[in-house]
RNA sequence: GUGGACGUAGCUCAGAUGGUAGAGCCCCGGAUUGUGAUUCCGGUUGUCGUGGGUUCGAUCCCCAUCGUUCACCCCA
């Protein structure tokens, strides 16, 4: 019997990261890791599964992300779970289920990990993709929006792209003044209905205020002259939108309104943002949010505000290559032991060295070849040092250290002396 | 989900009206057995994405499929 043997691929829209691009996810992990310190978010882990129903509760029941695009199935038991396609669902959940919220307890968590959603992959869009997601609950001001958008901007300039990256706000007002809005805005477009192209009138009524977001060319006209949500909301959005605007102001945050920004979640009121970058194509949205005051609500929790926003690792990760392609993992030692008596103890000797520079990254070579070869290995280690142990060395305790990046000659210490070259490393 | 483009060595790419392929880089070794980066010499690598069809013969033509990519859609 043959059986047709298939090449084994990792599945559709699901990427590997070599180690060529570890070093980059670890630069800008690390990086999101201290920024959350210096605004002293603390982290929530929740897992990946999730009961259906959690998502469809919150996210919303027509919305695409929960009709076509999540990845659905049942257990052995049939009860249906869904790979979590987004982050804030699951992180409500678990501060209801643990009362991380009751009696106003103020909370500002972040996480960050894969989120799965079954699209077409694009460059920056892929099934499986990792968000950082940042909430905050019980803060009701515009102050915590504001300092919120601050920490994005602190993140982009340490990461070094922040002049790649344009901030855009909106308010969507509370529910009652958006209903209002949203039926004059079908008013206006169902009065121009053969003006609409064949997506908007499928979002006519499934959700009208995306069309506000079309890319066609022939509809910008008829955009351009439809009622404008800003006018619509109610005075307390209002208020709040003008306060989060004098706090970025304040703190020299450079935005843009944009009356067109909508959610492509139901819970969104108030506050809405996104950082948009022309680098990606059409994928421009590199990190989003807004307030979700009624989410926790929903969810049978207690009466909570919140504002968050989630960032795509990947889209920030491919504008972190532009702006910094030489990232790669580092060495500090390469180790060359010369002879069989110094090779038979190269692991212990290793060891030492290792016991005295506790943060030390060095490579031992484990093989055995000319010279010239082993001086050529560790040059392409990428190491500053390379370390040398041969007979002379071995026979008085002792380790010759060659600099490979400067013109520093090299020398010879005493291995119980070798922190004193290599120093706090 | 809709429409377009593209899949040749690990990478970037060339190739021929249809006669089973090549360059550069990378990698490995040597020149150079206590010293790398330059240089020189030598070496490995492909079911030409996969399956089927047409053909004496297909990497090339046709169909399908998978993957990537661009736009729409959606969204981070």
């Amino acid at each position: 019997m043959v059986e047709t043997v298939e090449k084994l691929s990792a599945v559709k829209g699901m990427a590997d990261v070599v180690p060529d691009q570890s070093a980059a996810w670890q630069y800008i992990e690390a990086n999101i890791r201290e920024v959350m310190q210096n605004y002293a978010y603390t982290e929530i882990r929740t897992p990946i599964l999730e009961r259906t129903q959690l998502f469809k509760r919150s996210i919303g029941e027509v919305t695409d992300i929960v009709e076509k695009e999540m990845f659905t199935f049942p257990d052995q038991n049939g009860e249906s779970l869904t790979l979590r396609p987004e982050g804030t669902a699951g992180c409500v959940r678990a501060c209801i289920e643990h009362a991380l919220l009751r009696n106003q307890q103020q909370q500002k968590l972040w996480y960050m990990g894969p989120m799965f959603r079954y699209e077409k992959p694009q460059k920056g869009r892929y099934r499986q993709f990792v968000q950082l997601g940042v909430e905050a609950f019980n803060y009701p001001g515009p102050d915590i929006d504001a300092e919120q958008l601050a920490l994005c901007a602190r993140l982009w300039k340490r990461l070094g792209i922040e002049h790649m990256l344009e901030l855009q706000i909106n308010s969507l007002g509370d529910a009652p003044s958006r209903n209002a809005y949203k039926k004059k805005l079908i008013e206006y477009f169902s009065s121009n209905l053969n003006k609409l192209d064949e997506d908007s009138k499928r979002r006519l009524h499934a959700n009208p205020m995306r069309i506000l977001d079309s890319k066609n060319p022939e509809m910008q006209e008829l955009i351009a002259a439809a009622p404008v949500l800003l006018e619509h909301i109610d005075v307390a959005s209002k208020e709040h939108f003008e306060g989060l605007q004098r706090d970025l102001k304040a703190l020299g945050i450079k935005y843009a309104i944009n009356t067109r920004i909508v959610r492509g979640l139901d819970y969104y009121n108030r506050t809405v943002f996104e950082w948009v970058t022309d680098k990606l194509g059409s994928q421009s949205a590199v990190c989003a949010g807004g307030r979700y005051d009624s989410l926790v609500g929903m969810l049978q929790g207690p009466e909570t505000s919140s504002v968050g926003f989630a960032m795509g690792l990947e889209r920030a990760l491919l504008l972190l290559q532009l702006a910094k392609p030489d990232l790669h993992h580092t060495i500090d030692c390469f180790l060359i032991c010369i002879g069989s008596t110094a090779e038979a103890q190269r692991l212990i000797l290793a060891e030492k060295i290792r016991d005295q520079v506790p943060h030390l990254a060095m490579h031992t070579y484990l093989g055995s070849g000319s010279l010239g070869n082993l001086f050529k290995k560790a040059d392409k280690s990428g190491a500053q040092f390379a370390l040398i142990i041969g007979d002379e060395e071995v026979a008085n305790d002792s380790v010759s250290i060659k600099f490979l990046r400067s013109e520093q000659p090299q020398q010879t210490v005493a291995i119980n002396a070798i922190k004193s070259i290599l120093g706090d490393l």
